[in-house]
DNA sequence: ACTAATGATTGACTTTTTCAATGGTATAGG
DNA sequence: CCTATACCATTGAAAAAGTCAATCATTAGT
């Protein structure tokens, strides 16, 4: 095992599915202060998590986002959907290629600026968005399960303004 | 699908600070009130940026985890890293590799079970990451840059909580 | 009208991720 | 002691994701 000499505390290993490595150690360096880390382990966590339950209804986190957003009612273009999910817009035709295929949504010229197609979702496109926005619900709460509702707030609020700082 | 032309069609081009593409519409809707959703996106713009910076040292956010690690103090196994980091260990071969080939790190057979490899750093890796340190500093201040300092804390701790769930 | 810019698309290419297999080593049980 | 099982690091292959430049159609600027 790890090179600690003390056997841990409560050497509790079996009980549940916790593959408890030998993290611990780690959680008080230098690396894991930085936001920026903290970020992406997160992300890692909660994308892994995600995408292993929308699995069931063959989506990914990439795939569901494109969706939501199609549900929005905001007719997004594939333009602004790359700039909003921080895609190139290459990888937006595939993810809509994907979605049309299944029906799932549509791309229809946009009147104003017939270079531009706008995205919207289909009747079955909202009852799969709807199914999976469950999914997905039910996975960030498992992410957050260690965080107050307020707490849950304060997080989203400020990520927020991280991730539209406007930069 | 009333979204108006009142949003000045011609869209904006200011030309310096903000490259403010259409994302405000997409602001309000339920995607970007999840977490999973936020999270992805800060880190996408954080270790965009911050790689840019490190590319300076040629380091990337990846190499510069591992060194920062390997200079912990905590001597940490490859397994170690590859838990921490949540990548396969396939991969903290090749990024060991790299930086031991520079010579900013080192592989040492662990006395205590020669299957694993201690990772620690040279005393030029800690100057590598010392000088790799301030650049990733000054990269995340960017990005927080509309946090307070009592914003970033709370940030930090929420984000430990969430990274570090027990899962 | 002419020129420069933009949105979607394609294709090539690189990087990252994911897996299965292997050799050397440790651990548990008989 | 011996054997079965599990684990770490490593390799190699394959899939997925990300990056870029070029193209066509269209729009904006002058």
């Amino acid at each position: 095992m790890s090179a600690q000499p003390t056997e841990a505390p409560g050497a509790q290993q079996e009980a549940s599915a916790s593959p408890h490595s030998g993290i611990e150690r780690l959680q008080g360096t230098e690396l894991a202060a930085e936001v920026e880390f903290l970020t992406a382990r997160a992300r890692s966590l909660g994308s892994g998590r995600a995408n292993q339950l929308l699995a069931d209804l063959d989506l990914k986190v990439r795939s569901y986002s494109v969706l939501s957003l199609a549900c929005s009612g905001e007719n997004p273009s594939q333009r602004e959907l790359a700039d909003f999910l921080s895609l190139d817009p290459s990888q937006i035709v595939s993810l809509v290629d994907q979605l049309e295929k299944r029906g799932a949504v549509t791309r229809e010229a946009d009147p104003r600026d017939r270079r531009s197609k706008v995205i919207a979702a289909t009747a079955a496109g909202r009852r799969l968005y709807r199914a999976a926005a469950a999914i997905v619900r039910e996975s960030e709460a498992q992410s957050l399960r260690r965080l107050s509702t307020a707490e849950r707030d304060t997080l989203r609020s400020l990520l927020q303004r991280v991730a539209f700082n406007g930069d």
